[in-house]
RNA sequence: GGCGCUAUCGUCUAAUGGUUAGGACAGAGCCCUCUCAAGGCUUAAAUACGGGUUCGACUCCCGUUAGCGCUACCA
């Protein structure tokens, strides 16, 4: 049984890269009837937040794709400790009582890659022992085998087999001065412990999944499969971050918006993976179905948005398609949170909105006039038909309310009144139709126009209509 | 700088070494039509570059270039 785990730091919202992986995570679960595991790893007390928990939590909830078992890395402390405490004592792990480095240091400029802080590593037991008595902080390294001849390797599920030189290995840090441990020792430690057996996670770690072999091979665990995912990128060419792009990547941002879970997911599952058959529209269940760690691919991949356009044309796309195949009144309850309107209206409005909206939040632009009492001013001028002039706009709507105060107010009703009507004024239908639909709706894009009226009923149609004759 | 990873239309992607390099979104055009959508049809658009290997390379190998990641007592 296969046991996945997602394991955001709580230090900042969640974006969407963090989402993704978790929806890959649970997808590999799902689909091969394992655990899904969530746990805050919040060993980096200075910069957690309770504000980036609670963006955490209520982005994990949105999605809908629930985790069975929950840890938080700060209740795990004594177990971190005494693995680094077993490496320790295997002699793996030495202090380091160097003071720790400020700001960016030089080394990026240096000829080679840093590897340890002079004189640590031979420092004598007894040495190390008295300093540390003597109440000298230090941060305990792992003694990584530079003289050894020979590679880290494992094979990873999405790269394939991987290998360094430990050589190329410096010797990272397993607990800070103030005895915290670092993500490397909490995160292995934890892996261990809780019997992971695929690490499913961004690219940026593959390369640190060298130093997590190492620890899994110190305290004698067998190495979970690792499995990293190609990066979500910005269109600039950066990684996806937070504090460069804000909230166009936070998860938040589109649910407000109105993206319906599925379709978010949809969107994100495709970036990187493929399930190789051109499928692009799909649901939960098809995806759980589909989903192999083999589909997915190596190239980082673009969400591509703007400033002034915060979403992907393809996921919105996704979302007008998911929203389109939902039924009117599913659709309906999902309004209900972006329209001042009650269900019982939303449920009239919706089929004809629904093939003409790409976000939720659209409902308002969308069929604004079905909640205003009072239609927003408009031109008057836009009331002119097409070929027209004033003097036919003002007969057509006359001829409307006159027509409409006996018509019977049914779809097929209206139709057939107003295109009699047209018939003998002696115009076209459009001619008909058009004055009518902005005197109803107050512009000329709109849906449907008996099935507006429809809804609308007698009342609300006949005294836009007179209004719009007023403004004549 | 060192190490690692990657490279197909603008974007997401497909292609047992043999295809006219396919699909989708976005773009353009046409059709349908009471407007707007939706839908249908059409169109433009790619294998980063250079060498090998092979009868044959998007696919395998090497190099170059470019991008990304790691190189912290962040994760």
């Amino acid at each position: 049984m296969p046991r996945v785990r997602f394991a955001p730091s709580p230090t900042g919202f969640l974006h969407i890269g963090s989402a993704r992986t978790y929806i890959f995570n649970w997808l590999y679960a799902r689909h091969n009837g394992g655990t899904m595991i969530l746990r805050i790893d919040d060993t980096d007390v200075g910069r957690n937040t309770d504000a980036s928990l609670t963006s955490i939590f209520e982005g994990l909830r949105w999605l809908g794709l629930g985790w069975d078992e929950e840890y938080k890395q700060s209740d795990r402390l004594a177990l971190h400790r005494s693995v680094a405490q077993a490496i320790f004592e295997k002699d793996l792990a030495y202090r380091d009582f160097t003071a720790a480095q400020s700001g960016d240091s030089e080394k990026s400029g240096a000829q080679g890659t840093w590897l340890f802080n002079a004189g640590m590593r031979q420092l004598s037991r007894e040495q190390s022992d008295r300093r540390a008595a003597a109440g000298e902080p230090f941060a305990l390294r792992f003694r990584v085998p530079h003289d050894r001849i020979g590679h880290v390797q494992f094979s990873d599920a999405v790269y394939g087999d991987q290998a360094k030189a430990y050589a190329d290995i410096e010797d990272f840090a397993l607990l800070r001065s103030d005895g915290m441990p670092t993500y490397h020792l909490a995160n292995c430690a934890d892996d261990a412990d809780l019997r992971i057996t695929h690490i499913i996670r961004g690219q940026e770690h593959l390369s640190n999944a060298f130093k997590h072999k190492l620890i899994f091979d110190a305290v004698g665990a067998e190495s979970p499969t690792f499995a990293h995912l190609p990066l979500l990128m910005a269109p600039d060419g950066m990684k996806l971050s937070k504090r460069v792009h804000g909230p166009v990547v936070s998860v938040t941002t589109y649910r407000d918006a109105g993206f319906l879970p599925q379709a978010f997911i949809n969107f994100l599952c495709l970036l990187g993976w493929s399930p190789k058959n051109d499928r692009e529209k799909l649901s939960r269940q098809e995806t759980v179905d589909l989903f192999t760690l083999e589909g997915i691919n190596r190239a980082n991949a673009v969400v591509n948005f703007t400033e002034e356009d915060p979403f992907d044309a393809k996921a919105l796309w996704l979302n007008a398609e998911h929203i389109r195949s939902l039924p009117p009144n599913e659709l309906a309850r999902e309004l209900l949170p972006f329209a001042p309107a009650d269900l019982e209206t939303l449920r009239k409005i919706a089929p004809l909105i629904q093939e003409r909206i790409k976000l939720l939040r659209d409902v308002r632009s969308v069929a604004d006039f079905f909640f205003a009492g009072q239609l927003p001013p408009y031109d008057s001028a836009e009331l002119i038909p097409k070929k027209g002039d004033a003097a036919m706009a003002k007969t057509v709507l006359l001829k409307a309310r006159e027509v409409l105060a006996t018509a019977d107010f049914s779809h097929d009703g209206l139709d057939a009144a107003l295109r009699a009507a047209s018939v003998s004024l002696g115009i076209k239908a459009g001619q008909m139709f058009e004055p009518v639909r902005v005197a109803v709706c107050g512009r000329k894009t709109a849906p449907p126009l008996f099935g507006t009226m429809e809804v609308l009923g007698r009342d609300t149609c006949v005294t836009r209509i007179a209004q719009a004759i007023e403004k004549l």
